[in-house]
Parts: structure tokens; sequence; C-alpha cells
DNA sequence: AAGGCGGGGAC
DNA sequence: GTCCCAGCCTT
């Protein structure tokens, strides 16, 4: 690459940087700490959806052994509604094993991150350059789409090869200093002017002298990425189930599909009032009334629950239920219920007003 | 290499 | 409806 490309490139992105950065939480003060708390709840997740989870997390879980010190469920609780909860469960098994194989402090070397459950190649390279200063590369989804434009790549970013070459560009781009400055402001570029979906602001953007994509008029075209397979349809009925002023949940297995979440109870397919009144029994519940509460539907990336309710006025319980009974205040306060309930919580608060 | 894993914003 | 987001892990 030429060396007057890559000066200006830098001089340019990092001017931009400078002056219109966005305020960001994790961008004051940015501690290890606070940076690898950002960076994992920023996988896959947008900033202004991170942003109120980040500070009450901050407020609740303020360093590594508060980290380490906390159970699951309470993390689960501050985790409830922001997703791949497996982050959260990993974050946990991470700040043990900075405990006790890195004597408390947050790693700074490359090989060291990747190490800790829930860092990948992104994650690693940004909390070394962003918190260390590390001259190295973090190529997240933004990073791909504006490299991709920049050097008008056509290649599928899904394949490993592309991403290689990619990464080797992003390498020999990197700054001598600033580099977690530089790093957050390739990302910032895809976030705010380099937009996906063929919808680059090319116009506004500081770098457009030096994209390929643009010059060559086909920036909104890239990158190029392999089709999506479509969703799995699945149907359920959901059951809220009251007895004596509490409702019946149950905890969900501890891998898979929301993984250690609270649920209502709940069975795949569409349950006729019958049929219901058989599972009723099984589960040794003795309804006083059954009735239908309501439907909804609920979009995962990769499934789509589509709900039945029924609300349940229960006479008697056995002791030995698989549930819990538990107040509408400790469905609120105390357990994480997913968003895929989200319906019946509502309900439940609804018919409780009553 | 491919699929599982949440939820929501923008169009 | 579709796309995709400061990705990682398992198979």
């Amino acid at each position: 690459m030429d060396s007057q490309f890559i000066t200006q490139f830098q001089n340019k992105l990092l001017e931009w940087y400078d002056s219109c950065a966005r305020i960001l939480p994790w961008r004051d003060n940015p501690t290890p700490y606070r940076v690898w708390i950002s960076e994992i709840m920023l996988q896959q997740t947008r900033v202004d959806t991170v942003k109120p989870y980040f500070e009450s997390f901050m407020k609740t879980v303020p360093t590594i052994q508060d980290l380490a010190d906390i159970s699951e469920d309470q993390l689960l609780k501050l985790w409830e509604g922001l997703g791949y909860y497996s982050r959260a469960k990993n974050l946990k098994k991470a700040a043990n094993a900075i405990m006790q194989s890195f004597n408390g402090q947050i790693p700074s070397d490359l090989e060291s991150l990747r190490s800790l459950p829930g860092i990948g190649p992104y994650s690693s390279g940004a909390i070394a350059s962003i918190a260390f200063g590390a001259r190295v590369a973090a190529i997240d989804g933004n990073v791909l789409r504006v490299m991709a434009r920049i050097f008008a790549n056509k290649g599928d970013i899904a394949n490993r090869l592309v991403k290689k070459e990619i990464e080797d560009l992003v390498y020999e781009l990197l700054p001598t200093s600033r580099v977690g400055d530089f790093n957050q402001a390739l990302m910032e570029l895809g976030a705010t002017i380099c937009l996906p979906n063929g919808n680059p602001k090319c116009a506004e953007c500081l770098v457009n002298t030096l994209c390929k994509g643009y010059q060559k008029g086909f920036a909104a075209e890239l990158p190029i990425k392999s089709k999506k397979k479509e969703r799995k349809i699945e149907q359920r009925t959901i059951f809220i189930i009251e007895y004596k002023g509490t409702v019946a949940i149950r905890q969900r297995a501890n891998k898979g599909l929301l993984s250690s979440l609270w649920e209502f109870p709940n069975e795949v397919g569409y349950l006729s009032c019958e049929e219901s009144e058989r599972k009723l029994k099984e589960w040794g519940i003795t309804p006083s009334h059954i009735s239908l509460s309501k439907t909804s539907k609920h979009i995962f990336t990769h499934l789509e629950w589509h709900m039945i309710g029924y609300y349940i006025s229960a006479q008697s319980i056995q002791e030995d239920s698989q549930f819990i009974w538990v107040n509408r205040e400790q469905v609120k306060e105390q357990y994480s219920i997913p968003t895929a309930f989200k319906a019946y919580v509502e309900f439940l608060n609804e018919s409780g007003k009553k």
C-alpha cells in the first residue's frame, strides 16, 4: 500500500473522529474493566441498546471481584432483555479466571485475552488496543463493511480468506499511536456514515476521496454477503397459573436457547382446553378456572414462537411440582424472564390491577 | 464451514 | 416483511 495513502487515511480518519465521536459512557474513564464489559455487551448489539445496561451494570458490579462474587441469577437479572445470555455467563467465568490465573488484573496481550470465555478475535483486539494501546486490529461488522468499500473488495465477507485479506489491510493502516482511537474511528464511521443496506452517506464522509468503492460508484453495493436461511416457526402454548396470589415459573435448562432464564410453564404446539387440563393434571395442578388469555409472537434470529396462552386459577397444587410459586413483585424484581414472554408478564400485571 | 444464540432499530 | 448490529462457541 502507498505510504502516502496510509498517512492520509490515518490523519483524515482521526481528525474526523476527534470532531465527530459520539459521547459514550464507556469512553469516559476507559479502564480495562469498563472497556471489557462494554465490548461484551456490544457484541451484535447496538450502542443505544447497551447504554442503560452498561450504566446499571457498573453501579451494581463495579469491579472484577464483584463480578466473580455475584450470583449467576443476579447477573442474568442485570442482563434481562439484552439477549445472548451466554455472554453474561462467560463474563462471570472469565472474572473467575482473571482472579485465579491473572492475579485479578485483566491481561493486556492478545493471546491471554483470547483465552478468556466470551472473548474472541474481535473483542481481544478491541480490549488490547482501546484499553492498553496495543497495535492490533479490531475487526467487526462495521470494519468489514468500511474496508470492503474503501478497497472496492467484491469478495464475500463471510469467507475466511476475504476476512484475512481485509485484516491484512487493516494492519497496514494501523497507526503507531492512538491505535484504540483509530479502531474506534473505523467502527464509528461504519455506524454513523458508512451505513449498511445500500445506504452510505458518502457525501458526508471525510475519507471519500480515498474510497475506491465511492470512486467507482458502487460503494453502496458493498459488501457482498451470502444470503441467510429462513427461520423455523414453532407453535407454543403458555400457561399463566395462579395459586393464592402466586404464579408458577420454572428455570430453563443450563444450555441452549435462553439457558438458565426463567419462564412460565409452556409446551410445544397449540394445546386445546382438554389437552391443557390433562397437562395440568400431569403437573399435579387442579384448576378451578381455565380461560384463553392472549396470543403473542416473538422473533428470534433463527426461530419464531407463535404463542397462545391460557390463564388458570388453581384450586390446589402438589408439593413436588417442578415449578416455584412467586408473587408478581418477585417476577418483576428477582427473576430474569426473557422478552419472548413479555406479553404474558404484561397480562399478569394487568390481571393483578383488577 | 455452518449453525445456534436475543432483541430491537431502521427501512 | 428484510437487514444487521463494536461476535462467540460448538459441531
